[in-house]
DNA sequence: GAACAGTATGTTATAATATAACATCTCTTT
DNA sequence: AAAGAGATGTTATATTATAACATACTGTTC
C-alpha cells in the first residue's frame, strides 16, 4: 500500500485517498463517505481520522472556506506555497503554487515576529470559462 | 480611520456590532447568540443574519478557518486587501492590509482571466509574545 | 511466538456550525 | 390605507466535526 513516499497508507487512507484522486474535485467529508460506504464506511470518524492523516502528509488538503476536501494537484512545485482558485459558478477548484505571494506574506510575519505554521489562501470568484457564458 | 456608511444599522445588526467591537476578538456565531440573549436573542438566524448582514458592508470578517467572526479593524487601508494572522496559541487575530500580498494574487488571476469576487488569506502560526514564552 | 507498544479501526453518541421555511412586524413610499 | 421591502421571531432541521471507548492490526523486542 504504498506510494513514493517515506511512509505507508493504511485501507482507509487509501481508499479515501484514491477516492479523491480519481475525483479530481473537491469533496465534503460526508460526500465521501456515501461514495465509501461500499467500502465498509460507515460513520464519520472514520473519513475524518484518514482526512487528518492525509493532511497531515500533504497528500489532501483541506478548503477552509468551503468545509471541503481535495486531493493534492502534485504537478506544482513548493509543498508549502500552495492557494485555491474557487470558481463559485462551476465549483472548479484549481491549486496552484507562487513563491512571490508566499515571499509576500513572509515578509509580512517577518516583520511582526510571526512564526507560521500553516497559511490559508484561497481565491474565489469567476473562472474563464464561465466568464464566457 | 472611521468610515461614513451610507446605510444604517437595524437594532440586531447593531448589537452584534457593537459586541465584536466591544469584545475586540473573535467570536463563534454560538458566542454571540449567547452573549445577546439577555437583549432578547433566542435563536441562530438572527445572529447569522445580522452577521450576513455585517460581512457584506465590510464592518465584520469572517475567519473561514475558525468559523469565527470578528469586527473590521479599520485602522488600515484598503478595504479588499485583508488579511489575517491568528495565534493559535493565545488566540490573538490581528487584520492586516497589504497590497503587495494582493498585488501578487492579483497578478495571477489575471493571468488566468480569473475574476476575483472574494480573497481569503489567513495565516497560523505562533506570535511574537507566545515565541517568548 | 508471546508480550508489548503504537497505530488504526469500528461504533455510538453528541457537539458545533449553519440554514430552510414560514409567519409576523415595521418601516417607507405611494 | 395599500403595497413592497427589509428585518425579525420561531421552529425545525441540515451540515460539519469530535468525544469516548472498545477492539483489532502491525511491527518490534525478548
Amino acid at each position: 500500500m504504498s506510494r513514493s513516499h517515506d511512509f505507508t497508507l493504511s485501507k482507509n487512507q487509501q481508499l479515501v485517498f484514491n477516492l479523491l484522486k480519481e475525483e479530481g474535485v473537491k469533496m465534503s467529508a460526508y460526500q465521501i463517505l456515501d461514495k465509501l460506504r461500499g467500502s465498509g464506511f460507515s460513520a464519520p470518524p472514520t473519513v475524518y481520522r484518514a482526512l487528518d492523516f492525509l493532511i497531515s502528509k500533504g497528500l489532501v488538503h483541506k478548503i477552509e472556506s468551503l468545509n471541503a476536501f481535495i486531493a493534492c494537484d502534485h504537478t506544482h512545485e513548493g509543498e508549502d506555497s500552495v492557494f485555491f482558485e474557487i470558481c463559485d459558478d462551476c465549483g472548479q477548484t484549481k491549486e496552484y503554487s507562487d513563491k512571490k505571494i508566499y515571499s509576500q506574506i513572509h515578509k509580512h510575519t517577518e516583520r511582526k515576529n510571526f512564526k507560521i505554521t500553516k497559511t490559508t489562501v484561497e481565491i474565489h470568484g469567476r473562472c474563464e470559462d464561465c466568464m464566457d457564458s
